[in-house]
DNA sequence: CGTCTAAATAGAAGTCAATCTAAGCAGGTG
DNA sequence: CACCTGCTTAGATTGACTTCTATTTAGACG
């Protein structure tokens, strides 16, 4: 696996300032893809607000109706995609959100300056 | 089709400072699903760049090497997400984004407190 | 060293998604 | 009314994704 920086050049500002590269889509699409599974969002949640900010496939498996296998293959694609960094401690392995890329997604869904903070009615 | 508010009930602070309960999950999910592809994510970038932040499907065609029905295919997932709506005018079928779900994904992923806006190296 | 738990890998089955070609619908024009 | 352009729908094919069971690796412990 030659993975190495899945960070979007860092020259992201917004989908709708201007319009994405072919090459910034690839890129992005393959973050939102991992993002676009029920499962895996959870789990990505679980991690990041789970005290301390990393939290152990135990606890992660225990909160899903799916095998330890299923939660691992999950697991794994988050991690491909850069959106969370494993670490082994002794017979437990612990994940970590990396906040880097969550918040250059973030920028990236900003819409344009027309929309203040503002989202509910 | 039943499709009226494919909001996520407004109640939407971040990934990380709770854990998303299911029914979040599976509604984001679909969201970010429907980013997950890169001719997607170009579409709704041209649509919502585009000056009068609308596009008509012509326009879009002529930005990738794929068929019409193919772009309208994509254009299908994008307006059954909720991430933009269509409009008719004479020969010419116009799309919009729709900021108020972009902000809403956005806020979602925001990292938790942890982290500056500073995002590159 | 055998064994127990935690987690990952391998392989398989079933489902879903991306794309194309062909055909249909909507609206303007001669 | 015939016809042309813009866009969508239908159906088929190919490839990817989700999930499982079974097996394997990593580390702790008696």
């Amino acid at each position: 696996m030659s993975k190495s920086l899945p960070l979007v050049d860092a020259c992201s500002t917004s989908l709708a300032r201007e319009p994405l590269s072919s090459d910034q889509a690839v890129e992005l699409a393959r973050l939102f893809k991992a993002l676009g599974d029920p499962v895996r969002l959870r789990l990505l949640s679980l991690i990041a607000s789970h005290e301390g900010g990393e939290a152990c496939v135990c606890d992660l498996t225990d909160a899903f109706d799916l095998t330890g296998p299923t939660i691992s293959h999950h697991l794994k694609s988050l991690r491909e995609a850069g959106l969370v960094t494993s670490e082994r401690r002794a017979t437990w392995v612990f994940y970590r959100a990396v906040p880097e890329v969550l918040a250059q997604l973030s920028t990236v869904l900003v819409p344009g300056d027309s929309l203040p903070t503002e989202v509910g009615a």
